[in-house]
RNA sequence: GCGGUGGUAGCUCAGCUGGACAGAGCAACGGUUUUCUAAACCGUCGGUCGCGAGUUCGAGUCUCGCCCACCGCGCCA
């Protein structure tokens, strides 16, 4: 049976090519805007027909009865078609249908061909984590991680090239604190304990020796200028802190699931600064204001007066300059279709600044201009509402917060399977408590803050990573008992349509999961494919403690174990692309 | 002052870019296991969608005004 893998593109052309076919006045103009619809009313509709019809002065009920006229028979054969309220055509697939859909994707070969569409033979790059080298990652650098590594996947799952870009801060005033307090307090036992702890140490003792306008600011300045200009010693010291941070980011990483291609920190765009500088200037983008070069958008309301400060009075780069010479180098060197930014919403300005001034500057030279997107999300606060800093003291680290999700998860599995041997706990465990830190802030839409609590970001009931690896294994032990693999051809040729309604339910859902993946693509919100999961879990849940799936009847239990198949498929997949793990028992 | 983000059930949050009676988890209460993993399932309770106007066949969603919270706005990143 044919059974495209997006069914509401394929409704979407269907539609399209019934108003040409059925001579709607117009018909060019109609959009169909098919999308899932509530399961009380179908699984998609089409919601065009309406505001179509309303602006043609036509009726829109007998707008859509022509249309539904008008499918042509592939697609009527499979839909039940219904026209209901105002306006709204309503599909909902057929037993035999869902079937065939549930047949021919069997595979994450066949899901990712099916995906791969929406981005084939681009290449994006994600800028990401960026954390800043001689600090500890804490809690507030979590989302950036987690939520960069999903859309990382998503691109690549729907065909791009993707280029993972951590974006160090290595370079800056800081670094002049830092060796100041170095080549005074340094302590070697300490630095070979934990390398990264002594040097937060250090460059707190830096900073605090160094008030402003004191000598010591004056000496560290110069320790500064020292590394710039090339300082053996410095460099040598500035290399060590680079090493030693990047080892420790890369513990966190690996629990994360996180494998960077480049660590092009800002150090790198050191000498890729004054291109910027020269062709801004010779474009005439941007102009000398006070000693510093900046540029103003005459067009835009608030940025003709807010500058965008590029180089300061003194000649230095920040990072305004760096970002600049990046988005240059990500577009000639990797060839780059789009950019995405992995940033807290606090440097929206700095990014619409930087975005129009990229634009304006590609534009004036020739070059191609590559998407830019800017993935915002809310801060990590503490309990004052307040947004938690490296400097305010005494911060969560990552580790220690992955370490208590682990704990925690180690517990709960020890009571809920005493019988499996530690060895196995231990790994169930890793997995249950690192996932549901990264499920916790996937799950909830990017743009808000919340509150940083122990108990939410670790939960393991609920929402949460735990409820949907718990039906992955329970489909495992399912399987295990069957004695088949999951997926196995001669079992799901045998299937017959799904019958009972928890058998609907749950395959109605599963053939939803291309428009989960497109949603959470295109908006770069992976907690749409999140709540895509949860859901679908749920169905899953609700199946299996209605339906058995080992049953004597070989049609029943092969449409079963094909629903089985099929959920732990999109679910694996799924979770895959969020970047989580999975396991066959817990 | 200008701008950004947020304000939805007791708590934490969804709400697919304007669609059908506003959803979920937690908490509370009640029920389900001699049957494939009960980390589960089923049910009950619970909301002036911050406030007020407006646009629309239709508004939690768009527009305007106001209130509250957090954040940004020239040499930190």
């Amino acid at each position: 049976m044919h059974a495209s893998f997006h069914l509401a593109a394929e409704l979407d052309a269907a539609l399209v090519a019934a108003a040409a076919a059925a001579g709607l006045p117009d018909h060019a103009a109609f959009s169909p805007e098919v999308r899932t619809a509530d399961p009380r009313h179908g699984d998609f509709q089409a919601n065009g027909v309406l505001a179509f019809a309303k602006a043609r002065k036509l009726n829109p009920r007998s707008v859509a009865e022509q249309l539904v006229g008008a499918i042509p028979a592939p697609v009527r054969d499979r839909f039940d078609l219904a026209i209901a309220g105002p306006g709204f055509i309503n599909f909902t697939l057929t037993p035999g249908a869902l079937l065939g859909w549930l047949q021919a994707h069997a595979s994450v070969a066949s899901l990712r061909a099916g995906a791969a569409a929406a981005h084939a033979g681009q290449t994006w790059v994600v800028d990401y984590s960026s954390p800043n080298t001689a600090k500890q990652m804490h809690v507030g650098h979590l989302r950036s991680a987690v939520i960069g590594e999903a859309i990382c996947r998503l691109l690549a799952f729907t065909g791009a090239r993707v280029i993972r870009d951590n974006h160090l801060g290595d370079w800056g005033t800081q670094f002049g604190k830092l060796i100041y307090g170095y080549k005074r307090w340094a302590d070697p036992a300490a630095l070979a304990a934990d390398a990264i702890e002594e040097l937060e140490r250090l460059y707190k003792l830096g900073n605090n020796a160094t008030p402003d306008g004191s000598p010591e600011l004056e000496e560290a300045r110069r320790e500064l200028v020292r590394l710039q200009q090339g300082d053996p010693e410095n460099v040598a010291l500035w290399r060590t802190f680079s090493e030693v941070s990047l080892a420790a980011f890369e513990r966190i990483y690996e629990r994360l699931g996180i494998r960077f291609d480049h660590n092009l920190g800002e150090s790198f765009y050191n000498d890729k600064v004054d291109r910027v500088y020269r062709e801004l200037e010779d474009t005439g983008i941007a102009v000398v204001s006070d000693g510093a070069l900046v540029v103003f958008h005459p067009e835009h309301p608030r940025f003709k007066t807010q500058p965008f400060l590029v180089r300061k009075a003194d000649g230095a780069s920040n990072y305004a300059s760096t970002d600049l010479a990046t988005a240059l180098y990500r577009t000639e060197h990797f060839q780059a279709h789009g950019i995405v930014y992995v940033t807290d919403f606090r440097q929206a300005d700095h990014f619409e600044q930087l975005f129009l001034t990229v634009k304006k500057w590609f534009a004036a030279r020739g070059y191609r201009v590559p998407e830019l997107h800017h993935v915002t999300f809310g801060a990590v606060t503490g309990e004052d509402g307040k947004a938690l800093k490296t400097r305010s003291g005494d911060v969560i680290r990552l580790k220690a917060l992955l370490d208590e999700a682990v704990d925690r998860a180690y517990a709960l599995v020890s009571a809920k399977s005493a019988e499996l041997p530690e060895a196995e706990r231990r790994a169930i465990a890793a997995v249950v408590g690192v996932g549901a830190v990264q499920y916790a802030d996937l799950v909830q839409n990017r743009s808000s803050n919340y509150v940083f609590s122990w108990d939410k970001m670790l939960a393991l009931d609920g929402n949460t990573a735990p409820y949907l690896l718990y039906a992955v294994a329970r489909i495992h032990s399912i399987f295990r008992g069957a004695g088949v693999s999951p997926g196995d051809p001669a079992v799901e040729a045998a299937a017959t349509p799904p019958d009972t309604p928890g058998e609907i339910a749950l395959a109605r859902k599963l053939a939803k999961f291309p428009d989960a993946v497109r949603l959470a693509t295109e908006s770069l919100r992976p907690h749409y494919l999140g709540l895509y999961l949860f859901e679908l879990a749920g169905d899953y849940s609700s199946f299996y403690a209605a339906d058995k799936v080992l049953v004597d009847d070989p049609a029943i239990r092969a449409r079963r174990l094909l629903l089985c198949a099929r959920t732990l498929l999109l679910l694996q997949t799924g979770l895959e692309l969020l970047g989580l793990r999975t396991l066959t028992r817990m």
